[in-house]
DNA sequence: GGGTGAAATTGACATAAATCAAATGGCGCA
DNA sequence: TGCGCCATTTGATTTATGTCAATTTCACCC
């Protein structure tokens, strides 16, 4: 990520840049969007491969276009805590800080599209309305992260579990009702993502299979069976 | 807080507005930051005292300017989980959300400074460097939450004490290094910051004492005795 | 100074979740 | 088809933290 400019990474020019159709730009006109739209560069990932590391310089904001993103913290042990998924449409990063603060990791294959922050900057003495529009996004990653400060300190295994079931199926609202999907983390990154261990967060899906509240098939495809039932346990 | 403009608030008109002394306000020049001052109320709070509620209309951002103030979320079942701790100089609330998402209460005796979010707006269009000083405001609360995931998710008691104790001394270093100062929350609360029974914490507040690396004395005078052993523990 | 009530501590015990260890399942690939 | 590698599940056991119940401490006030 630090060196995104440099060409191995070969970044494509963003054409019709997905920052078009993300409320992250919401504040913009179109000829505004268009020339912040010239900013930008995408950038894919495969699974595993890691996006930005926490101390190094925090030269780009992103923006997630395709895939699902995990910002996480480690302590010095190893000990990890995914601390924001980041989902089509989730800006990745700040333009605040001098550094990163977090690890960004690729979760499957995703989709990325970068823009350096000394370009927000000087895009921004013209179109001063851009950072009402990060304002606005980092707002809402706020309440993101506190809502799951209160599941961290506050919520049982099976309420955790719940909790994050729901929010994923939020995720696939646009699909259709009731529609299965496919759970996109790893039992390792669930159990890093709610504060438990892989071993927790397996008996627990099977519990709430045998209640038949959820149904699991062709790998990882979820269907929610009892969707107010879950609801009630989140 | 919905009715902070009705008279038995007794809202005093802040003169010396402390924004100024805020990074609050660190984008604004001189005279706008009279003129944004001049925008604001001052009001004080008792211990204990809600200061908005979730689900009320966000009306006002506020500041604050002398004490603590805890921000918390609830379970339906009473279960309450701090997201946040305000020390002076600390933003409070947002200028997005068309309501509060959280609870906010005195923590003893506080002063607090309200700006009508809608006057922000309208001030934002001659000064639209405003945003981004919220926006700087709100990327580092971002960073405290996401620094708290990682407590509450993957730290054990022992270290979440270390830490919280390690949070408060950084909000004395101004006073003078190794100064005793006074813990401003009780064990209730304290537990429902770190996500911790009042039981947990009072064990683990005398594992400390009997290990000689923190001494309390009057009451809640805090001396952290051996900082750097502290810090190990963290 | 003694009485009152809230807050904090301490003890005994229960339990949810972690840990340790095996077994199972799924999938690519030779 | 079967081997090998992960990821996941399941089981047995331990442990940190929660729960329930006294007891102690402390601030406040008459």
């Amino acid at each position: 990520m630090n060196n995104i400019t440099s060409n191995h990474y070969n970044l494509d020019k963003c054409n019709n840049c997905p920052v078009r159709d993300l409320s992250f730009c919401n504040a913009l006109d179109n000829s505004a969007l268009e020339e912040f739209s010239a900013l930008s560069k995408t950038k894919s990932f495969q699974d595993g491969q890691l996006i930005f590391s926490e101390g190094k310089t925090n030269e780009y904001l992103g923006s997630v276009v395709q895939g699902i993103v995990k910002i996480y913290k480690l302590l010095d042990d190893g000990r990890q805590q995914i601390v924001s998924l980041g989902f089509p449409g989730d800006m990745l990063g700040n333009i605040i800080d001098p550094e990163y603060n977090y690890f960004a990791e690729s979760v499957g294959d995703t989709k990325i599209c970068f823009y350096q922050v000394a370009r927000i900057n000087s895009f921004a003495e013209s179109n001063p309305e851009i950072y009402r529009s990060i304002l606005s996004k980092t707002t809402e990653q706020l309440g993101h992260a506190r809502e799951w400060l209160l599941l961290l300190g506050r919520k049982t295994a099976q309420e955790k579990i719940a909790s994050f079931l729901l929010l994923l199926a939020e995720h696939h609202k646009g699909d259709s009702p009731d529609q299965a999907f496919k759970i996109p983390l790893k039992r390792q990154e669930i159990a890093d993502f709610l504060g438990l261990t892989i071993e927790t967060v397996s008996r627990h899906f099977s519990n709430l299979k045998s209640k038949q509240l959820i149904r699991e098939y062709a790998g990882h495809m979820l269907a929610i069976v009892d969707y107010d039932q879950l609801k009630a346990l989140a």
